[in-house]
DNA sequence: TAAATACCTACTAGTTAGATAGGATTTACG
DNA sequence: CGTAAATCCTATCTAACTAGTAGGTATTTA
């Protein structure tokens, strides 16, 4: 269950972006993102393409241009964020928890890797851009980080 | 967010072996694991050779020898054969969630890759192979199915 | 017209996933 | 004692994926 690097790197694009669009700046170029987070360019542009044929983003051509988000940061989700650069939060063997199927001992295995996707989410899909931004997590995520261990390795 | 071949083999191997124990049979060969669930056996090899190394089962050699559990399945999570074959159940870019470095306006990422982990421990490290088999998941676990999309894509 | 920018296609190196092969070692059992 | 049934060890293979780079075209502003 590994965030990839392209996944790490579209969240904070956009997370620079909502930034933007706050203090009303007009458009951020593949290179300002870059640079605001030390995100090598090159690699970037290929990920905020893949934002913006998924609608979350839109660009503007020709000097002066770059991108800008499509929605308020406030009703944009990671979990959204997550399909459009790397597709479905989770995936068994490259299947759809529900489309698993099993004979046997593993005859309920479907009923926990679905459970697995409903739990990531409820964090993913709860959680906005602009929650990340005010570090205000939404009030039933909080919880899982008051754990006593949420912070350390298991 | 993929659950590999790898793993799922795992679990599936752990179930048979779980309802092996429940019934007395001894130990059971790679051969007849492979079997049991259809997988395929030269790969199962490798996959119950790091159930055996994090000492989740037990092996014993010769002819009539095979696997057996370590423990009563109620005391075997799914976690712990997740960690078994593919280490930490969350990594961002190879590392551990609380270990990701931002500035700007990622600061606060962390804590929501910290609640993504927490809400896989909810769930995996709650659920033990005996729930799978029984197909009685964890009180608070059930919940998670019931929302009314939950066995539907997203 | 020049600079800045998105956008498109292609490429590469390294790693991982999934799987297979051959044989060495150990052990129950007739 | 011998043989078959097992684990166990090491090596290999292929395809796909991940992360990243390169070069150039199209578009727009100043």
């Amino acid at each position: 269950m590994d965030i990839s690097a392209r996944t790490d790197y579209a969240v904070r694009a956009m997370l620079t972006l909502a930034r933007a669009a706050d203090e009303e700046r007009g458009p951020v170029s593949v290179d300002a993102l870059a640079t605001a987070q030390e995100l090598p360019r090159r690699f970037l542009e290929a990920v905020v393409a893949d934002l913006r044929s998924a609608g979350l983003v839109e660009s503007t051509r020709g000097a002066r241009g770059g991108y800008t988000l499509s929605r308020p940061a406030a009703e944009v989700s990671v979990g959204e964020v997550f399909r459009a650069v790397s597709g479905p939060l989770a995936e068994v063997r490259g299947l759809r928890p529900q489309d698993t199927a099993y004979t046997g001992v593993a005859e309920h295995l479907p009923a926990l890797w679905v459970a697995v996707r409903a739990a990531l989410r409820d964090v993913l899909d709860a959680t906005t851009l602009a929650d990340v931004l005010s570090g205000r997590l939404p009030e039933h995520v909080r919880p899982l980080l008051d754990a006593p261990d949420a912070w350390t390795n298991r």
